[in-house]
DNA sequence: AGAGTATCTGCAAGCGCTTGCAGAGGAGAG
DNA sequence: CTCTCCTCTGCAAGCGCTTGCAGATACTCT
């Protein structure tokens, strides 16, 4: 491999102008380059008199120049970067956390850089491996799986880190989560109020913590009110709109007793789980009652609007911003958080009262 | 501002480990950097005895050394990033463009890293600075309007720089698109078969190529076919579910003769627009047909399933991120792309036949 | 045995920036 | 007029890495 910038470059047809340096434009001026330094950074405007200053301002533009990140994070120590690992852009639910960054960081002049591990565990591992090379100053994990958490604690020996979105129990890192228990919870206490009395659920992986959560809030509650859960007897691999049709097929399938109110992890396998019902002519929610979680964008307009618990995306990511920032400003014990979901009831759950004897 | 790294830290409850560097691991072998730098890249292994490489290999894992890339970079020239800056990344459409990026971009080694504008230009030229800054090598912009093209321009002269998912006409850059025409044109083709006169458009903002597009084709295709189209007084300011309903609800209350079909220039306009439908009595496809554009997820399970135009996303992103690589790789002119997308009829549109008058 | 050639390692420069220190020059005080 | 102090600029080191070059071994061949 040759010196790529200059030699690459001069035979191919396309040529890209070389970047102007501090030391171009403090030759232009007949300089050094320190003068320029400081004439460029507010900070440090007065230490330089105001007519240069005016010279190099006007210089720097003319040149087109543009301070070099990499080379001042290597003086300074300090990127200005966090990076926010995702585990799916594609989850509608992340955006609003991702917002909910930016929010909270652009005010620090830092800019959130965003990667995605596609929910793979050894894509999470290089990915933040990847990162701390890039030296970024910290790293809001939103993907996590259990089996992650050492990883998480090794980074966060190095850098401040967060973990979001999903959260992990027994990591030595803050948190920002959502009472995904009293999700369930509430769910659960919808569907004793509507006078179900056998329910069931249709579980996301539970090394997902959120799952657990929402499996462990709504079978505690089931149990308060009296409600009889059916006990699924598979979980979604991931939680998905197919693994939602599927568990669904399994559940009508199986010989247990049938439930009159199906409780669904997230917002997509209760919509892959309508479309099951719909395909065997079973009507949603006379014959059955469906909720699911998240209130994804426009699951209020399904052929069923869907009963489901918003989750409040942006408050979460501008708590961890929130955190990690602390964390960067040296803040010693920085607290986790854990943030109120909201039930949105809609169509596609009624009362249980008259409802048909069971099949 | 202090010397942040060690200082700022020291006091403080909380300590972060200092990174190991190539120096550090050099000394704790008796090496020299150089060594060992060239003992850590394969690309360098041979220029080292297998026995010292493998000291070096297990010093570094003992130190847990990670290398710099910014230090690196700053030798190299390269960055191994791209950047793709999106305008929104709640947009659903968006993600399988991202995803065919990223399946591009890993077979190089590079690792993408995105940004998001909020659609808006001040945003976009900040963030374009600012990854200039960062030396990326290369820059997808994935949220353009007109009045950005001469910023696109300026920085192609700098890196590469491709545009996609938002073509824009006349850029000095290669652009990687739709054929969002063709997409416009299937739209009234469909219409015109199913016996329809007179219909009419719920238009997105026309300084976004995309809509203009999609209107230019529906139109010509219309008259082609003999179709009657109501011009629509407004378009809307951003392509969303609000202002799908703004626009249905001026379109149902002005004096305007009524159209039975309606091509809405996405699926969240679309969406919104039944929504104001459902509000009034009025029913989709037996009194009004109406389609979408993008095949967002899920619009198959709409409360009526929703015609639309699938956009290919992930080719698009493929496409693009191929575009920057080869750029990248020196090579000279690289040609612009333009996809097909695809038409999915559902049940929102029906023949016109069996219409009522119109009220 | 001596010359020639691989093979391996070290040296030092330098990527583009920041920053402590020192020096030059001017202003103000005595 | 001298001494001090302040303002402004330059010098040089160094952040952590790569890389051309040179030197030191070890190995082959005649």
């Amino acid at each position: 491999m040759t010196r790529a910038k200059d030699d690459d470059l001069s035979g191919t047809p396309t040529r890209y102008r070389k970047r102007a340096t501090l030391a171009d434009v403090a030759a232009d001026l007949g300089l050094n380059a320190s003068t320029v330094s400081r004439a460029l950074d507010p900070s440090r405007h007065s230490m330089v008199s105001s007519s240069t200053r005016e010279r190099v301002v006007s210089a720097a533009g003319r040149l087109g120049y543009r301070p070099d990140l990499r080379a001042r994070s290597l003086m300074t120590g300090r990127t200005q970067t966090i990076v926010v690992i995702a585990a799916n852009l594609g989850n509608t639910t992340v955006t609003p956390v991702l917002h909910g960054v930016a929010s909270r960081v652009a005010v620090e002049g830092i800019v959130p850089i965003i990667a995605e591990t596609n929910d793979d565990s050894a894509v999470l591992l290089e990915l933040i491996d990847h990162m701390l090379s890039r030296r970024v100053d910290a790293i809001i994990v939103m993907g996590a799986r259990r089996q992650d958490a050492a990883a998480i604690e090794s980074a966060a020996r190095l850098v401040p880190v967060v973990v979001t979105f999903r959260p992990l129990l027994d990591v030595a890192v803050p948190v920002i989560m959502v009472d995904d228990r009293k999700g369930g919870a509430l769910v659960a206490a919808h569907f004793a109020s509507l006078g179900h009395q056998l329910v069931a659920q249709l579980p996301g992986p539970s090394d997902v913590m959120n799952f657990l959560l929402r499996d462990e809030g709504f079978s505690a509650t089931a149990k308060e009110t009296g409600l009889d859960v059916v006990v699924t007897p598979d979980e979604a691999e991931v939680p998905t709109f197919e693994e939602g049709q599927r568990l669904m097929r399994e559940l009508l399938d199986s010989d247990d007793r049938k439930p009159t109110a199906i409780f669904a992890h997230n917002d997509p396998m209760a919509i892959g789980a309508m479309s099951v019902l719909d395909e065997r002519g079973i009507k949603i929610p006379a014959d059955l009652s469906i909720a699911g979680y998240n209130d994804m964008p426009f699951t209020a307009f399904l052929a069923c609007p869907l009963t489901t618990v918003r989750y409040p995306g942006w408050e979460v990511g501008h708590a961890a911003a929130d955190a990690v920032i602390r964390m960067l400003a040296g803040e010693g014990k920085v607290a986790s958080v854990c943030v109120d979901p909201e039930f949105v009831p809609r169509a596609s759950t009624s009362s249980a009262r008259n409802r048909t004897a069971q099949p």
